[in-house]
DNA sequence: TTTTGAGTTGTTCGA
DNA sequence: GTCGAACAACTCAAA
């Protein structure tokens, strides 16, 4: 797991002891290879079943189909459900029973299907255990950084755990999703529904996600929201049957691709020192919170591999170690997608400008301002290109180019042409 | 089997 | 300033 993922792992097993004490039970944590700690702790226990939620990542199917089969060889009654997916990956089919490698055809499919199964509610009283069972102390796991504590704007943009997952998903349905489809895209508001991290960490699950959804009046941004909870399967599916898209671009001609070795680059993307306002801004709030707007995501992403042509696997490397809502599935397609290489990918001339997504999207420049405040005094015509602005204009808002602000490290129309020229070698072989 | 229409998120250029 | 076309060609999904 990546470092925020782990701090917030470490609050989130937190929160689940807590909701289990209240209920009469109690969480034991173990850890080691499954199929050694899982069948030691039921003979400890005298269980005569266990269950689970199954996860999808190849590595985990394996490891679970593993123990599953030395449970039940053992006499025990094991059985796995499906908490984490609106549908199986098996499931959702083309006609000619393949799994689809386009979202918009997977996604009408999906929503003919009969409705995902309704949520059903914890039980009152679970009636736990009466001996006394062995168990780690959270604090040993280790998960949460110390030596430095860097988790502080963690803390202050987050609280993990189940209940505050249903307290975001009610309030983003009385306050947000009205405007869901206006303000999604706008990273200076909260338009989102900032689900992810509870998502991925299974604090709640996409069935009472829909449901909850499903229920409320045909407010106009519901569809939109459900089309995006059908990409986070979408990237799911793909991952359960591709699965070496983590590592391989889908696209096989992508193995030739001239990615560029630049440490001193990659560097100043991850630290936000670009000299590109807009991309600044999400790797900063990505390292300050643990999470990024979506659509600065694509512009960051496409950053990296478009302008700076360093390899989509270095930055699914870092946003894997930096985001609470790191998910293998999401962070590898979405990545492939931005870099060209994925099944159902952006075509490789379409590049992203950094000025006009910044003039586009982050118009009033709150966003910008938020997250790189030595340019907040800068008027709104310069901000997402500081670079241009007049020497007095610059004065006046107290920055000096170069030194309280980068300029670009590389430009933006050089860079343009690089890309496209690369692109060209890779298909001329 | 063949054909046809379509495909998350954009930018640039020239009229 | 606004608008439409070009940017390539390919693969997928379904008729």
């Amino acid at each position: 797991m990546g470092g925020a993922a782990r701090w917030w792992l470490h609050g989130s097993l937190e929160a689940l002891s807590k909701g289990l004490a209240a209920r009469g039970g109690k969480l034991i944590l173990r850890r080691g290879a499954s199929d050694k700690v899982i069948p030691d702790f039921i003979q400890e226990s005298g269980a005569r079943s266990i269950s689970w939620n199954r996860c999808y990542e190849p590595a985990a199917v394996t490891r679970d189909t593993v123990v599953k089969t030395g449970l039940k060889a053992g006499g025990i009654e094991a059985e796995s459900f499906n908490g984490a997916l609106l549908f199986e990956p098996w499931e959702l089919r083309t006609q000619s029973g393949s799994f689809f490698k386009v979202f918009t055809p997977f996604c009408r499919t999906g929503l003919k299907m009969p409705s995902p199964r309704t949520p059903i509610p914890a039980p009152g009283n679970l009636n736990g255990h009466k001996g006394s069972l062995a168990s780690d102390t959270l604090e040993s796991w280790g998960l949460r950084p110390t030596k430095p504590d860097w988790a502080g704007g963690l803390r202050e943009a987050w609280t993990p755990g189940e209940e505050a997952a249903l307290t975001r998903l009610t309030t983003f349905h009385e306050e947000t999703i009205s405007e869901y489809v206006e303000d999604r895209d706008t990273p200076g508001e909260a338009g989102t529904s900032r689900l992810s991290p509870y998502l991925a960490f299974g604090e709640i699950s996409p069935h009472q996600v829909w449901h909850y959804a499903a229920r409320q009046e045909p407010a106009r941004g519901v569809t939109g929201f459900m089309r995006q909870i059908m990409w986070r399967e979408f990237c799911a599916h793909l991952l359960y049957h591709a699965p070496k898209m983590p590592r391989t671009p889908l696209r096989e001609e992508f193995a030739s691709f001239p990615w560029r070795r630049d440490p001193s680059a990659l560097a100043a993307w991850k630290h936000g020192q670009t000299g590109y306002p807009i991309v600044d801004a999400g790797m900063r709030e990505l390292w300050h919170t643990g999470w990024m707007h979506n659509r600065v995501r694509m512009v960051t992403a496409s950053f990296l591999v478009k302008h700076l042509l360093i390899s989509w696997r270095s930055g699914e490397k870092w946003f894997w170690d930096t985001l609470v809502d790191a998910d293998l599935a999401n962070n590898a397609a979405n990545w492939q997608w931005v870099a060209g290489c994925g099944t159902d990918a952006a075509p490789y001339f379409r590049i992203f400008n950094p000025v006009l997504q910044g003039e586009k999207f982050d118009a009033g420049g709150a966003y910008v301002r938020r997250w790189v405040p030595e340019l907040k005094n800068l008027a709104d015509a310069w901000l997402h290109k500081p670079w241009e602005a007049p020497h007095a204009e610059l004065q006046a808002a107290g920055i000096v180019m170069g030194e309280t602000y980068p300029l670009p490290i590389v430009d933006h129309k050089t860079a343009r042409t690089r890309a496209l020229f690369a692109f060209a070698q890779m298909r001329s072989g």
